[in-house]
Order: C-alpha cells, then structure tokens, then sequence
DNA sequence: GTAAAATAATGAAATTGCCTCATGATTGTA
DNA sequence: TACAATCATGAGGCAATTTCATTATTTTAC
C-alpha cells in the first residue's frame, strides 16, 4: 500500500539488476539485501500496478514496462553523474595530479577503458602509469612517485587506505587436448609435471604460488613472458599451464582456443584494492575514478563479485 | 551528517523553490512543512560541501552550484514525467475521451496551453469542450455528457469527486482616471453608485454577487460582455467596473490601462476544482490532465497559491 | 526608525518508511 | 527426488524525514 513515488534508488536497482540478471547478485551490487531489493520491487510494481519482470527465468526478463523504467534509469544516472562530476569540480577544482602504480599486468586490460572514460570526465588532471612494475607499489605512493597503486592486498600501513576495487577468480588453463584438460578442479600435486608459465615478477607477486604451490610444496618447473597473449599461445601449444583471472581469458575459452580447470576445490579467489595516501583520499577526482574503474569492469568483465 | 544521497525528492524541491523564490511558498507547493525543506536543503548542501542558495535576498538567489542541480532538476523531471506517463499508457491504454465542461469564461485563458501540452503526451485521447455556459456543469458528469468540470465550489453530490487545481484573487478593475483609483481597498458599499460589468451569467456563478454585495444589500447597476478584452475596455473608458481574477488583468495592469483594488479587507478569494465522476478519478490521462493544469497554470499564471 | 509581519534556522520529538532477519516457497539441477 | 540457489513475505528494529515549537533574521509598513 504503501504509495512512495519513484526515487534515484530505485533506478539504481533496476540498473544493478539488469546488469546481474537476478536479484540476488545484484543486491550485492548496490550493498543491500536481497529481501530489501525484493520489497523495493514489489513496491514499485504496486505503484504503478504492472509487472515489471518475469522472475521465473534466469537471467530474469524484463516485461516492456520494466524495461521503460530501465531506460529511464540509464538516462537518468548519466545525467546524475554528469551533475555531481561538475558539482565535486565546483567545489573542489578541476585540476589535479593522478599517477598510478600497478603491480599486475593483465590490469591494463580494465584500465585502460577506465582511463579513457576518466580523462573525458576531469581534463584538467594529470593522468599517468608510472612505468616499470614494482614489488612494492605502495611505497611510490609514501615517496610520493605514484599516487594511487593498484594490488592484491590491503596491507595496513600508516597514511595508506585501500579502497576495494573487485574480486575475480583465477583459473587454470591448458591446452584443449591436454591429459587433464577434462579434469574441473586441479589440485596442487596435479602441477608438479607441469611447466608453468607466468609473468617476470616475483614469487611474493603469484597468488598460485603463494597461496597453493609453496604451502603444498609443490615445485614445477618454471617459463616466463611479458605478454598476456603470447602466455595464451604457449599454453594452447602445450608449452605449460599457468594461472589466469577468468575474465582475461574467457575469450579464448570461447573460442575453443584453450581448456581452463578451477583451482582447488573452492577456486583460487583474487581480489584488488587501490591503495592512495590518506589525505587524497577525499579528493573528488580520486573517488570518482575509483567509481569509475568499479563501474566500468564490471560492465565489461565477466564473472567480477563485490568486494566489501 | 547524513551522508543521504541525491533523491528525486530533492530534484523536486529545487525546483518548487526555483519557481516560488521562497523556501515557505515551495514548502506548500510540495506539501510540506517549511521546516522541512529546510531541513532538506541543508543536508544537500552538507552533502555536497556547497551552498546552493544566497538566503539573504528575496526571491533567493542560486548559487552557480545550485544552478547545476536545478538544471539537473529540470532535465530529470521532464524524463520521469515522460517515463511515467509511458507507465500509465502502458497499464490502461492510450485512448480515452475528455469532455471539458467549462463554467467560468476566463476558464480559458488556462486551459488552452493545459489542453494543448496535454494533447501532445496523448493523442488517442478525445479532448473536447462541451460548448456553451451551463450554470450546472456538474450535472453533464451524471448524464454523461461531459468527463471532466471546472467549477469554483467543491459540493458534495454523490457518485462525483473534486480535486482542487489552484486558487487565486478577484480584483477591481476600474479606469485609471476613476475618482477611488487610488482606494487599495474597496468594500461593498463603494459599489453602490458603479456600473459593474460582468460576463453574462446567472448571479450565483459570480462571486462579487453572491460572496459581497448581495451579503450587503447593495445592487449596482448592470452591464454585460461575453470578452475578456471587451470588459477591460469598457472597464477603461471609464464605463463601469468589474471583478477579475488578478492573474487575467495582471497583463493590462503592467501596461497601465487600468488600475486595480483588493475587494474587501482580505481580499475576494476564488478557488477552481475539476469535478469528475468518481469511477474516472483513477484513470492516467484523467490524472495527468488535472497534473498538467496545475502545472502549467502554476507556470504561466501570477499570484496563484495553492489548494488542499 | 521602529514595530509588525514574513521568512528562515534550529533542536527535539515523533512518525514514517526502509532495511534486515528469519523463514517459507519456488525454481532449477545433479 | 533431493539439494542448492533464488525469490517472497511478515515482523521488528532503526534511521532518516517530517513536524512541532521556538528563536533569529529579514522585509514591509507606518
């Protein structure tokens, strides 16, 4: 019964919602619970009394009205934040100085597109990689050579804050026609005959050595490469195995190029964090990038989860 | 500290007070407490760490921040009323009838652009104005000869609603030249040795008669034209006078063709209400149409306040 | 210039409405 | 068929918004 008109938050849902596919994943998406985000639904399919998606389809449908309401919510959040960019410049100014140290390589595969919106939106600040991979990115941002560093972990650390970006899985890939190319779930003792083949950075750097091959005590042997599609082509020629976050392989995967198997019985969960310097962090401009990288990989990457 | 995010609620009020220049005159428009509004207004410029408004003037002025949201109101709003009016389409139809019964002859001055927005947002509609001056509009409804009536008075009858549109002050209107020209108040018995000119309608539909002079005894001579711009120049050449809602001579009073008077102490107050049968109350394009009248005639028309 | 009226700000109390929790229903899947 | 995942629903708690009561400020009128 309850008549509360249409506001901002309920257009937020219904884009979280088209975006996830079901009502579950996309309560994480905006930090409520799946039962608020059912309440708000039938809410406003009360108002206006039509249905606004089919719920016994996975991924859910969107009947026309709902799909109306959707529309209007995209044209309205793009407004929204066009609006409140201008307002944080307003208040804050539209310059500013934004380095960005990053410690994994497949990362310029979500940041690339994340810069490229972000320059459209603050032309005035200074934008830059700060070249070179470091084992410790954190510490250009202390020493003030980088201002905002993309890792793995949130290390605390004084003067430092991370902000949670995602959470991905790794997986495993093989070629198509290798002995365990049908095996779902790989085990640790499955990679001592393997060769496995990763980027040129330390141990400390390789979550699948960090976190499964040492503590298990396992050690195979070992190639390395700088790209990401020549690791691909070693790996579909059966050169080795290496670990991969699903989403920068899924293409390959679909294209029937190479196998991939899930590590451990849980998978091998990935998360990223942007560290920044404490005193930016209620800079505008660095939130707003931070919102940006968010919204933009999770448009464009799939199988990401939310990382509180 | 409420970090409470951007709603339409705030859109809505920002734009209330855009049009009222005053935070107690948008509090009306939107139906709450001033208290209120301020109340919300501070919480949005806490938000945003900006002032929105300069209080210290009268009507207040924006502030280049305000600026920005209220033109992020304004581009919102039109996409949400279009949104819901696509809403409304979609559960009961496009098509529909509206016959206007029409009591007062200014009536149209307002009705015009109201009929004519409403006809873009829907064309299937039949709108009509029942034509000629029926001194009981209401009885068209029952017999089903008219959907919709405007009328000065809301009578209980059954079987038919009234929902309030605006209300707004009758004037004396009188030459410039005119010996009482420069009276700010008239009472009934100033009347007494006028000619008043009016439109030719029963006694009971004008309020002058029936709320002031019939009360008082007085009867002034009589005289009467069917035009607006008809009156207002008998009224100038000195011919007699006449009771006019303030907003239709406001035009002429600018230019100085003829003076006004408040008609008693507070003045002679008229309000309109749509009276329409009780089974169309629900109906979209009914709801709208009355929407759009409001709307519109708050836009366009001066001095109008607002009817519970 | 002062008094009166209108308008705005503020803090506390009260209400409303939203969210979470707990649980049951439904759908899809092994 | 049973299990897992997703969704619906009602009750209860809590926080955000509104109102109320009052004070401060500005505008208007005399």
């Amino acid at each position: 019964m309850s008549q509360s008109q249409l506001e901002l938050r309920h257009l937020k849902t219904l884009l979280a919602l088209a975006e996830c596919g079901s009502v579950s994943q996309a309560a994480k998406r905006v930090f409520l619970t799946q039962s608020a985000l059912s309440h708000q639904l039938k809410a406003l399919e009360d108002h206006y009394g039509l249905a606004l998606f089919e719920r016994k389809t996975q991924p859910l449908r969107f009947t026309p009205a709902g799909e109306r309401l959707l529309a209007l919510a995209r044209e309205v959040s793009a407004l929204v934040a066009g609006a409140e960019r201008d307002m944080a410049r307003l208040r804050e100014g539209e310059a500013g100085e934004l380095r960005i140290a990053v410690e994994c390589h497949t990362c310029f595969d979500w940041l690339m597109p994340a810069m490229d919106a972000f320059r459209q939106h603050w032309p005035a600040v200074e934008l830059d990689i700060v070249s070179g991979f470091h084992a410790d990115p954190v510490g250009l941002l202390l020493t003030r050579r980088a201002d905002l560093a993309i890792c793995s972990e949130a290390e605390a650390q004084d003067g430092v804050v991370y902000q949670p970006l995602f959470a991905y899985e790794m997986v495993l890939i093989m070629a198509k026609d290798h002995p365990l190319a049908a095996k779902p779930v790989w085990q640790a003792d499955d990679l001592a005959s393997e060769t496995l083949i990763h980027y040129p950075v330390p141990d400390v750097m390789l979550d699948l050595v960090r976190k499964v091959l040492k503590p298990a005590g396992v050690n195979p042997a070992r190639r390395t490469s700088e790209l990401t599609v020549a690791i691909i082509q070693l790996v579909a020629s059966r050169r080795g195995v290496a670990a991969m976050p699903f989403w920068a392989v899924k293409p390959y995967l679909d294209r029937g190029y190479i196998a991939s198997a899930r590590i451990g019985d849980s998978g091998l969960q990935s998360e990223l964090y942007a560290a920044l310097r404490q005193d930016d962090a209620a800079l505008a401009y660095m939130r707003d990038f931070l919102h940006t990288v968010r919204e933009q990989s999770f448009a464009t990457l799939p199988g990401l989860s939310v990382l509180a």
